[in-house]
DNA sequence: CTAAAGCCTCCCCTGTAGGGGAGAGTCAAG
DNA sequence: CTTGACTCTCCCCTACAGGGGAGGCTTTAG
């Protein structure tokens, strides 16, 4: 009740270098709530509120979701220190990120070798009943 | 018209190993569409729509997208050998790739870099007014 | 006082590859 | 003839992070 500056969405948005509806979205899944509400119902934010939106981005900007984003914030907001859940939650992304660059970089070994293959084949013997035999050919 | 074997989409479906809602969905996308259709509405197919799957599986295995997959079924159900394009594609689609292993191996890095910082941090240092200093204060 | 700008909620839209289910028609066996 | 399995179309749903716009208040500047 006590807001000493009181911002309106729109002020926050421009401050914060992003759009009212992304503001908006972000009240509404839990992650960056309005201090508190004028009588006609319009958002009012304090200071804190910027540093609040800084630290979803920077937590987005290292590969959190926006889900987890909530639950770290649940955590502090209920005078927990997330930090536990916080190392938990990267360490596992980082181990996810291994699998997955694995598996791209397998992918994309496979690509190469097909297209080194394409390059050998004449294209004048490629109409057999299938309809493309630099992919299914080497099934 | 003449189909010598027609299945049903069942048939085909449990032959492929896949579901009957797959068989649909590809032909409403255009990527295996029936040879006929019965006098009740029921799609037909020949036995060349299991080599046509197959085709299709192959082509999603290696990272294409079922709308790239049915423009080179098209261009070869125009009469053009669909080759050319294909070699594009994968070289294309490979170059993306290798940009996004980059990426995605730098957030590792910086996933791995705040991990070791957080465990040299003091958890119950970790209460300043903002969310955790593992992630923001780095920024 | 009035017009413009700002704000509200609500709803649909994006892309990918289908999944789930409703309601209705069809086909084979008993 | 009937029952059960199969098929049809149509419509909504999923994850993710919002964007676009309608229709209706509120606030502010002139």
């Amino acid at each position: 009740m006590v807001v000493v500056t009181a911002m309106r969405i729109g002020e926050l948005a421009e401050r914060a270098g992003t759009s009212v509806k992304t503001i908006r979205y972000y009240d509404r899944i839990g992650v960056l709530r309005p201090a508190e509400r004028s009588e006609s119902g319009y958002r009012l934010y304090g200071e804190d509120a910027l540093d609040r939106y800084r630290f979803v981005r920077a937590a987005q900007a290292v590969g959190l979701r926006l889900g987890e984003i909530r639950e770290i914030i649940a955590l502090r907001d209920q005078g927990e220190t997330p930090c536990g859940f916080v190392v938990d939650l990267i360490g596992r992304r980082a181990a996810e990120l291994d699998t997955r660059i694995v598996e791209l970089a397998a992918l994309r070994d496979e690509l190469r070798s097909l297209d080194r293959r394409a390059r050998r084949l004449d294209p004048r013997r490629c109409h057999p009943r299938l309809v493309c035999h630099v992919i299914d050919g080497g099934a």
